[in-house]
DNA sequence: GGCTGGCCCTGTACGC
DNA sequence: TGCGTACAGGGCCAGC
């Protein structure tokens, strides 16, 4: 489930592989999730970014491809020439100007491309109202306290909604909230538990990024490796195994849909509601 | 306008 | 061994 740092790791090794080559040909899944990344075909790549869990690919004709990698999108690179080798999960491939296809892979098919004018991003609501990012000078403790203070939902589902800061989904967002001691069911918090949540989140991100992303299943970069960060996890995915900070059993449930593992006695009693 | 819950989608794990 | 069911979850959208 590719979150920020595993994006981050992709775009990386994208923006070094494919900037100057020009899409020659292209194909898609039929699926309105993936049938616009045709519409590149034609045009160079001038850099690859990221904006939360999005990457947005610079067209030189005033376009952007965007990719989702959704739970499980993938790419790769083919480097030798010839007919495109594409796997029964393959969703969508672009070949080059140099011989060498980009393959699109999607098992589960919750992922997404869509070519748009530069900017516009009105077809994508979640990108278009998508929070600062996290490592961002303006991404404050003061900015995330008055995003979560001004909702009555969970703490945890208003930050998976990406409008607080982008690029959090359930793996960081359990480890942030486990770092900064806060029950992720609540539905407010004091400005000094804003301080300690922004503080996690920005170490549960680091971490990610230092160790390549988090492989539990299906995350692989371009080369086909996974991360490394299944191994530092504290929390999420450890229900029934000891806290790494007082030894209690951490616990899980599911709040509006997404399961979540705390500690209890870390992170404080449940709410009521 | 904010919030909730259902849906999409398929491999894996598990029980019978 | 084979079948049925539950589960995983990010983003979108209908309904309240």
């Amino acid at each position: 489930m590719p979150e920020l740092p595993e994006v981050e790791t992709i775009r990386r090794q994208l923006d070094a592989m494919l900037p100057g080559s020009r899409i020659v040909a292209a194909w898609a899944h039929p699926s309105a999730k993936f049938a616009s990344a045709v519409d590149a075909t034609g045009a160079a790549v001038m850099a690859v970014r990221r904006r939360g869990k999005y990457l947005l690919v610079d067209l030189d004709n005033g376009r952007e491809l965007i990719a989702h990698l959704g739970m499980t999108g993938a790419f790769s690179i083919a480097e030798h020439g010839g007919t495109p080798v594409a796997g029964p999960y393959t969703r969508a491939w672009w070949t080059l100007d140099d011989g060498r296809t980009v393959l699109f892979d999607d098992t589960r098919r919750f992922g997404r491309i869509a070519v748009v004018d530069a900017g516009q991003y009105r077809s994508l609501p979640t990108l278009d109202a998508l929070g600062p990012e996290p490592f961002d000078p303006m991404f404050t403790p003061k900015v995330l306290w008055e995003a979560l203070r001004g909702t009555k939902r969970r703490l945890k589902t208003q930050l998976l909604s990406q409008r607080p800061v982008a690029g959090v989904g359930n793996i960081y967002a359990d480890e942030a909230f486990w770092a900064a001691q806060v029950h992720p069911a609540r539905r407010s918090l004091t400005l000094r538990q804003a301080e300690r949540l922004h503080a996690g989140i920005k170490q549960a991100l680091v971490r990610g990024l230092d160790a390549g992303g988090t492989t539990l299943r299906d995350y692989r970069g371009v080369d086909g490796r996974g991360g490394e960060n299944q191994f530092n996890l504290d929390c999420y995915g450890r229900r029934g195994l000891p806290c790494h900070r007082c030894g209690d059993l951490l616990e899980a449930a599911v709040w509006d849909g997404r399961t979540t593992t705390y500690c209890a006695q870390c992170q404080g009693p449940t709410p009521r509601r």
